[in-house]
RNA sequence: GGGCGCGUAGCUCAACUGGCAGAGCAGCGGCCUUUUAAGCCGUUGGUUGGGGGUUCGAGUCCCUCCGCGCCCA
């Protein structure tokens, strides 16, 4: 029984399968021989070709049939393995007449198969396999969609790529490509971090207390211990804590997740890169930075230089390094620096005409004009530095500006990639400014967070003077596979449900507290919350 | 969360002010011994995203729900 209704073309396809059977031969045998990829077929043949022979050795090929043109007693057909393709010649007077048709009729594109033969050039002067035997390898059911080249049907509907990614990635190599990419991304930054004296350390994801970052988190549930835990929003803390610990330079790269909203740039889980450095600041760090990242891309793409969405971006160093206050200036004619309480700022930004969606404290609306006015416009590598104290609980103030703290974001091709700071390492600051946030954040506010004890126990161990720098895995692939969104960087990103939409019973009501939603989840587990 | 747009055959799309749901591709049957967007002849295929309403009559108009995209928060 299916779990679903087959459609007409599928159902022609699971005739042939029960055919094959009858017909004694498995559709899914277990095993393939395959001795050449399509690629060392092609080699193998351009090296006969070298030493003077029209015919090649004998190979056996295997991949997935994508096309079949039949022509009476001869038949092409093109497969392809995970680096290419190479085409499959059929001839009655090889095989009998039998035979080719057994191919023709039980054999459909979308199906993998594997072939023996000899190598040789058509008359069109392709390379190709004359075929002596072949065998089913997998029989398709599905056939598989069109690729996006294909003229009159290209299989381009982003829900149904998302969805079926699998299908997404069969059909287009250079989808393909971009994962190729990313794993190249993620393994040189691995390698520089390694040459550079970082050990890579793994931290919880279920955490008692969640923090920071300025973000709300997913909440489970652990039945057997009763514990309320979060999934990680950041790793900052816990690797903070390992400096406590004597570890000078540690970086992980791992999984975050956010239980916020989704669009080109946000997906509620994401790969980020946390590094911290012993006896470093904000200012090494960029220095660091911009050499990292210089390396990695010119590992990756082989230049320095990269277009992303029609931009030309230049990474040679150095970047732009300017102030918030002087971008903001810049950008909107507002000096933050003359307005201290948000109540000034704000009557400023009015002034302008300048209206934010939403009351809120002195450095949530700087933040906001930052990113409304400054980040689309912020192309070119910058680094944006100084940012105000109340929303960087973790960030060391400026010697002479206690309202400001040692803070930078990197900007490249008008996305925020990377965020930085001093890091805050005397434990009565630490504290002062977490019950600071606990007064500035109103009791419901979903930002607001708890109040890490045991990380401010870390602290009073003592901390080595330290810069830490988090930045976007996902983003930064989105920047050198010249995609326009995180989607196409990540392999299954979130969807929601096709069928069902929101779980039954909580239609219309969204639980925002995490304290809601662990009442749920004690009510549908069965336990106590 | 809000605004705009979209949802029709397996895929990509048509269908005027409401009036017989269509095409190309793929599929199926046939022809074809060097094709590669093969070609030629024939042919099958629909809960128009789900539900409700208006109407003699709804893909089209109204309400509602679901999903996706873009823009805004």
């Amino acid at each position: 029984m299916s779990t679903r209704k087959y459609t007409a073309l599928e159902q022609v396809r699971l005739d042939k399968i029960q055919r094959l059977r009858e017909m004694g031969i498995e559709p899914y045998p277990p095993r393939a021989e395959r001795t050449h990829t399509t690629q060392e077929a092609r080699q193998a043949f351009e090296e006969a070709e070298r030493q003077g022979k029209e015919t090649g050795p004998e190979v056996t090929v295997a991949g997935r049939i994508r096309s079949m043109r039949e022509m009476g007693k001869i038949t092409f057909a093109h497969i392809e393995d995970e680096h290419g393709k190479i085409q499959l010649f059929f001839q009655a007077n090889t095989l009998g007449k039998e035979r080719l048709r057994f191919f023709n009729k039980m054999f459909d594109i979308g199906d993998f198969i594997q072939a023996r033969g000899h190598l040789f050039r058509t008359r069109s002067g392709e390379i190709s396999v004359w075929v002596h035997d072949f065998k089913m390898l997998a029989k398709a059911i599905t056939p598989l969609p069109p690729d996006k080249r294909t003229k009159h049907t290209p299989f381009s509907d982003p829900e149904l790529r998302y969805r079926q990614r699998y299908a997404d990635l069969a059909v287009h190599p250079e989808v393909r490509d971009i994962f190729r990419k990313r794993a190249a991304i993620v393994r040189a930054l691995r390698d520089f971090l390694d040459r550079h004296g970082f050990l890579e350390v793994e931290t919880p994801i279920l955490q008692l207390i969640y923090g920071g970052a300025a973000a709300r988190p997913f909440v489970t549930y652990h039945n057997l211990l009763k514990q309320r835990l979060y999934l990680r929003i950041s790793f900052e803390l816990y690797l903070k804590r390992l400096l406590v610990g004597m570890f000078e330079r540690v970086y992980e790269i791992g999984r975050d997740f956010r239980n916020e909203g989704i669009s080109f740039k946000h997906n509620p889980e994401f790969t980020q890169l946390e590094c911290y450095m012993a006896y470093a600041d904000y200012r090494d760090m960029m220095d660091f930075v911009e050499q990292m990242l210089v390396e990695v891309v010119e590992k990756v793409l082989g230049s320095r230089k990269f277009t992303y969405q029609g931009h030309e971006i230049d990474l040679t160093p150095p970047w732009r390094r300017v102030a918030l206050r002087d971008a903001l200036r810049e950008a909107t004619g507002i000096d933050i620096a003359q307005h201290p309480t948000g109540e000034s700022l704000l009557a400023a930004m009015k002034e302008r005409g300048i209206e934010p969606p939403r009351a809120a404290p002195r450095g949530k609306l700087i933040d906001w004009l930052l990113s409304t006015y400054v980040e689309p416009k912020l192309i070119q590598p910058t680094f944006v530095y100084d940012y105000p104290r109340d929303i960087s609980p973790l960030a060391k103030s400026k010697p002479d500006d206690p309202n400001t703290v040692e803070r930078f974001e990197l900007f490249i091709g008008g996305m925020e990639l990377g965020n930085a700071f001093t890091e805050l390492n005397d434990p009565l600051d630490q504290e002062a400014r977490f019950l600071e946030m606990g007064r500035t954040y109103a009791a419901d506010d979903e930002e607001r967070h708890p109040l890490d004890e045991d990380y401010l126990q870390a602290l009073r161990y003592g901390m080595p003077p330290n810069a830490g720098f988090g930045m976007g895995i996902d983003r930064l692939t989105m920047l050198l596979t010249d995609q326009p969104s995180i989607r196409e960087v990540i392999l299954f990103p979130h969807l929601r449900p096709e069928k069902g939409g929101a779980t039954e019973g909580e239609k219309g009501q969204t639980p925002s507290t995490p304290e809601r939603v662990f009442a749920k989840i004690a009510a549908a587990t069965g336990e106590d919350a």
